[in-house]
DNA sequence: TATTGTTATACTCTATAACTATA
DNA sequence: TATAGTTATAGAGTATAACAATA
């Protein structure tokens, strides 16, 4: 095989889509997709709830895209928005019980199938490549920050 | 930070999209993207020509998106489709002396923006991570052999 | 003036199915 | 009957701009 299937940038692309298809497949049964997930994931894990604005921020979305997420997954009663008591601009997502319930079985779901997609590595490797992956990902939030 | 920014599939889809991201802007002078930039590297590296089939089992892309980027790379003089001499269904993909050029010129500016991206990893963790990612995507393309 | 959420729009990417011409 | 290329279409993801309500 030539240089370009050794490439990181290729490599890259090239796991990340097969990691995702997996596990899109995966949480098909929860009617959700990875976006809906993360974003359940973060409702779940935000008792007093969270902005959308964060959401957009820690998930790397802009603000515009979370809408649809947040909509959709309100339509299905996972979350809901409430207005925030600080801010009047702002709505606070919270996930309800259902939601919650909804979480802990597709957690399980994803988790299955981005094992299946790392099989291929030891459990050392995992946390290597996870290190590796974490440092780029911080590095490239530092520089989008230094160009605001 | 919770859980969910440190999952490896989240940071696999984060990394790629901002590595993705940057190497478009990157080759955005030369009026590639890296789709088109990948197909004109195969091209440039099979002196003979390479079949669309090929290009999309290498690239991991249905053969139906090759067609379109076939037809951009030659409506701008880069690549030229050629009969196979052995099998009339065939065009292989050939570069024309134009499209090596830019393929220089490409390849310089896609390694530029791909160090920048990585670069708060050394030469050597750059390497373990590409270790790592290419026995995965190996693993990857042998499971979608076994299903077929 | 700046920020939060929202709407709208356009473009890219992905996924399938069906068709043609050859093998 | 199977394969290479092609066309068409729909859905998902990404990127921007603009707007109303509020700070």
């Amino acid at each position: 095989m030539g240089e370009l299937t050794e490439d990181i940038g290729f490599l890259l692309a090239r796991v990340s889509g097969e990691v995702v298809r997996a596990t899109n497949a995966a949480l098909a049964p929860e009617g959700l997709r990875v976006r809906h997930y993360s974003v359940l994931l973060l409702a779940c894990d935000s008792p007093d709830g969270i902005s959308q604005r964060a959401v957009a921020r820690i998930l790397g979305l802009d603000p515009s895209q979370v809408v649809a997420l947040v909509d959709e997954l309100a339509q299905a009663g996972l979350v809901q928005r409430q207005p925030a008591p600080t801010d009047r601009r702002a709505k606070l997502v919270t996930a309800t019980g259902a939601g919650c319930r909804v979480r802990e079985r597709a957690a399980a779901r994803a988790a299955e199938a981005e094992q299946g997609a790392l099989r291929s590595l030891s459990g050392d490797e995992r946390e290597v490549l996870r290190a590796l992956l974490s440092r780029v990902a911080e590095s490239a939030s530092d520089a989008a920050y230094a160009f605001e």
